[in-house]
DNA sequence: CTTATAATATGATGATTATCATAGATGGAG
DNA sequence: CTCCATCTATGATAATCATCATATTATAAG
């Protein structure tokens, strides 16, 4: 490596950063590498000193993501809160900011159609998560999916008090 | 009307029901107008004496998958089988082949991202299925969360046991 | 300082694709 | 039988985008 000024590694960061916020908010499909480089505050030529693709960014997106996601599940107990962390996943909150929330709620169903790398990123993010919950394996899987689907349909509906019964009805029934 | 040897009215069903199909495969991005067009037997340039654009379609689309899942739901207790309904919904089956399943499984996260109108499909179909689950309305809403949920992710894994682990897992819990 | 090399910017390229324009075909109405 | 509105087919159009080519710049190493 010759130019290496540290800055080019913080900019590689930025780079899977803002692509993993965009992509979350918007898809893979709907977000340009122009704009995710645009984001990261350099223009769409250099990104090819970066990547070796889109989908190269796309499986390092996903993984990042995960990364955020299980980093919160290892934070969940310290969390002062009153707000227990499946309250928290199943927030209005959440709904309304994918770009900010689980890459899985967000991105699993065009990960799922994408590479065997891209369904790898999301599955090693996923044994982490399992993991870091820990007791029964088939519950923490069982309540796992109980939230991404509630979180997806909530945000898949036009009514507004049909998605926040959605959320409150999984809030409910896994609390 | 002046065409209407019956024939069009049953074209214009077979574009949408070969729309609704790709798009569950392989999602609304990743369709061609022209795709859907031949698939129905029929040239991209008629597609437009049918619909007023690509997001009509996927409205017609979402609103057509909604009805053949509800009409699933509403004979599942006439099946013989001794398989119940989340069995089969929960099967390897059904995750290997979205194009003949669940819209909400294979589309949410898109339809999240789109327009009010094909929220409101989507919607409209989420409705009827839960009236005609009947019970509870919590527990039918949470019952489906996870049965979207647990598809959802063993489509986005890359591993065949762990996918299985993630059907059985939701099946089992629900069960 | 100088130089070799990694990063960056700017500007193609080429493919894809929704949508439109035009013209031809079809069959119900009279 | 004839007519014309409706469908359909073929062939633009125009925009979008991933990726590449080339030239320029920055810096780590000597």
């Amino acid at each position: 490596m010759r130019y290496p000024a540290k800055e080019t590694a913080a900019k590689h960061d930025r780079i899977v950063k803002e692509a993993s916020r965009l992509f979350r908010e918007r898809g893979f499909e709907n977000v340009t590498v122009g704009e995710v480089m645009k984001a990261a505050g350099l223009t769409h030529g250099a990104f090819y000193a970066h990547f070796g693709s889109k989908q190269e960014l796309q499986e390092a997106a996903v993984a990042y993501g995960q990364g955020v996601s299980l980093s919160r599940v290892k934070r969940r107990d310290t969390k002062k809160s009153k707000e227990s962390y499946a309250d928290r996943y199943l927030s209005p909150w959440h709904r309304d900011n994918p770009g900010d929330g689980c890459t899985m709620a967000a991105l699993a169903q065009e990960v799922a159609r994408s590479t065997p790398e891209i369904k790898a990123a999301l599955e090693r993010g996923l044994e982490a998560i399992l993991s870091a919950i820990g007791g029964d394996r088939k519950e923490a899987i069982f309540q796992l999916a109980a939230k991404v689907g509630g979180i997806v349909l909530a945000r898949a509906v036009r009514d507004a008090r049909l998605s926040n019964e959605i959320l409150e009805s999984v809030r409910q029934k896994l609390g």
